[in-house]
DNA sequence: CAATCTTAAATCGTATACAATTTTTGTTCA
DNA sequence: TGAACAAAAATTGTATACGATTTAAGATTG
């Protein structure tokens, strides 16, 4: 009765192919480098992802680039509009009250997890990802400064080691980086830097309690740094008809 | 310079067709057929679904079964795997935890939002869904009062009105139809049944701290109702093998 | 000259066909 | 008998082709 398992079923019982629901090989290749392209503000939201043109850049059939970009859709960070295409996303003013709103409920819980569980290797890299991020601001890079902002969030997500609330962060921070880049009213990010190195302390002293309360203050903080006064819609509506 | 509108450009503008990513026409009505059969456990966890298999039940093509089965990935009622196919999800213990963690941070949260502003006929409805809810379980049909219990708090997210929360319930809700389809220990579901009136109470007299605290109580017992304990691990595998 | 209708181009939705991989089946040999 | 190997069948991954819809351009008319 017993039969010579296979080779692949012996891959699949040992390897963690828990990555959650993203499309495999060729698909997943194109999809994280338009979210790279995205969440680094090279596709400004609103642009037009023509199938045959994303296809051709790739060398790759319209398929594949199909299930890229519908995989970005379930991420929030992609538009599909029936028998229109797809579009980088532009959150509306109601959406980024949304986001922010429920960041401020779950990434402090992470955060939390986080500091309960962090290693030491982990808070090395997450201070050498503060570096960067630092580097990045000083050097005038304010997209590069923003994506890797975005990656700390991430990062502790990863660290608390909790799939589920993992990929809503994730998910969360895709948006954010979209809503930032549509209504961001403050010109100083230093703001930012400071909350993030405060995290740091907590995690290094695993005050749990901290780490939730500086997390929390920090995400209201952001939300508050926002322009999300309806007055930019018509404004961004008549870009839009400039543009598009 | 004006241009006359298109027509379709038109209804887009007043439509408000903020779905949120799901796949459009024929997929959409495949990934709900197949959806609706899950979560009524009429397909068992594990269990293989083949393109064209699938594809020839509904009298499509494999392209767009594919679409709502990357749809339902994302969601995470199924689970697809490299070269081998998409099958019905099969929650792990762990992420079983990580589900009912997240629901009870979350929907709490949301109960306190969706009493704040339900209205009148959402109550009527809340009501109906109850009594559908309780003559289900009198009927002694579980399958479909487990399926009207999530529907329950899916509605809740529903009155909200807050679409990422929604969606977050939604797809934490379907994954909590698998987990107890794997993992339900208790005889009882009047348990259930009496939550979910208190909630009722609380949601008519738009008492938000109420509906808060008792929806926290509600899912961790529910949490509490599964047997989580690994040893089924063994158990499952084999049944699995036999079935599979 | 502006608005409407008609026609052409471009783009998406879906089906089908072929290549790559896996799974099964059948055979051989110790 | 049971394990190891080889070939065949089944299934998925990807590309291409064709029909449907939208968008843009051009002609027409008041």
């Amino acid at each position: 009765m017993t039969r010579p398992v296979t080779k692949a079923a012996l891959d699949r019982s040992s390897s963690l192919h828990e990555v959650f629901a993203l499309p495999e090989g060729r698909a997943l290749e194109i999809c994280l480098k338009l979210q790279a392209a995205i969440l680094e503000h090279r596709l400004a939201p609103g642009v037009k992802l023509s199938e045959d043109e994303v296809g051709e850049i790739y060398g790759v059939s319209r398929t594949v680039v199909r299930a890229a970009l519908q995989a970005l859709a379930h991420s929030g960070l992609v538009a599909i509009e029936k028998n229109r295409g797809a579009f980088v996303a532009k959150p509306t003013i109601r959406e980024a009250h949304e986001v922010f709103q429920a960041r401020a409920l779950i990434e402090p819980a992470v955060a939390r997890l986080a500091a309960d569980l962090i290693t030491d290797t982990q808070l090395d890299d997450l201070r050498d990802h503060l570096e960067a991020e630092h580097d990045a601001l000083h050097a005038g890079d304010m997209s590069r400064a923003l994506f890797l902002s975005g990656g700390f969030h991430t990062e502790i997500a990863d660290i608390a080691d909790h799939r589920i609330y993992a990929g809503m962060v994730r998910s969360l921070i895709s948006r954010s980086s979209l809503i930032i880049a549509l209504y961001w009213k403050r010109s100083d990010t230093a703001c930012e830097s400071h909350s993030h190195h405060a995290l740091m302390d907590a995690f290094e002293k695993r005050d749990g309690a901290a780490a939730e309360s500086i997390q929390k203050s920090h995400i209201i903080d952001l939300h508050s740094g926002l322009d999300l006064k309806e007055k930019r819609a018509g404004g961004i509506s008549l870009s839009e008809a400039l543009t598009v």
